[in-house]
DNA sequence: ATACATGTTGGAGC
DNA sequence: GGCTCCAACATGTA
């Protein structure tokens, strides 16, 4: 469930509760819930991979991790992170991080950087690049601070589609491949949000989880890398190192 | 069925 | 203090 666009996904499935009062809230995450009880939500946003349940004077931070999950008016077997129940339907949580946010939403988050949000900033990006040049572009596309709500398949599938190198560091790259970087972060995560919807992700991987590129019928080559050494897939021929 | 994965945090060790 | 490495979290999928 992890990477941006299925939160923007997740908060579109739960719009039905903004104004709605929470009349019970249970499960074992390690937050008060019983600040919750009586609570109006107020809104539901999302940063990145955060999902953020808005109330008058605090929020709670749901991240999904790797295997998190949620049931709108649905349960399941496993046990209950935050169960938020409403005088009709409840918001049930899986396996997930918890946590409440007192300060304002926007001294916390900056939402420009956020690859799928209205207010997302493409030049803050680049002088984000320009000011950290020696990294890799696999740590670069991870980085949430530069770019909140990428994750792995869309690290992948951006660096297969301008067809740079993962090995590439960021500052050796032409700018034209730099600005070319930061335009398809966002495209193919709107891309991925669109395919998502429409349970096709999968179909439309052209370099992630593939044994053949689909450009050059080459092998794809598969090796863990970056500073958290995530699974990456590229294609020898066709992907150009810059370093 | 065993291993692995769309992710992040925090602690140990240096 | 700061860096790196790794366990922990916990479950669906191949």
């Amino acid at each position: 469930m992890p990477e941006g666009p299925s939160l923007v996904i997740a908060k579109e499935n739960m719009l039905a509760f903004i104004g709605k009062k929470v009349t019970d809230a249970k499960g074992n995450a390690k937050i008060d819930k019983s600040l919750l009880v009586n609570q109006t939500i107020t809104d539901i946003r999302t940063w990145g991979k955060h999902l953020l349940i808005c109330f008058k004077t605090f929020s709670v931070r749901v991240h999904f991790l790797m295997f998190g999950t949620y049931l709108v008016n649905e349960r399941k077997p496993s046990s209950l992170r935050l169960s938020l129940k409403f005088k009709k339907g409840e918001l049930n949580f899986y396996t997930c991080s918890v946590r409440l946010i007192t300060d304002p939403l926007d001294e916390v988050y900056d939402f420009s950087s956020d690859v799928l949000n209205e207010h997302w900033n493409a030049r803050k990006a680049a002088y984000k690049l320009r000011a950290d040049p020696i990294r890799s572009v696999c740590d670069i596309l991870l980085d949430q601070n530069i770019f909140a709500g990428a994750g792995n398949i869309i690290k992948n599938e951006v660096l297969f589609r301008i067809r740079v190198h993962p090995k590439s560091i960021v500052g050796k790259l032409p700018a034209k491949k730099k600005s070319e970087l930061i335009r398809e972060a966002r495209k193919y995560s709107f891309d991925f949000l669109a395919w998502k919807r429409n349970f096709e992700l999968r179909k439309h991987w052209q370099i992630y989880t593939k044994k053949t590129c689909p450009r050059d019928h080459n092998p794809v080559t598969k090796e863990y890398l970056g500073t958290g050494k995530r699974r990456t897939f590229f294609c020898n021929q066709c992907q150009i190192l810059y370093d």
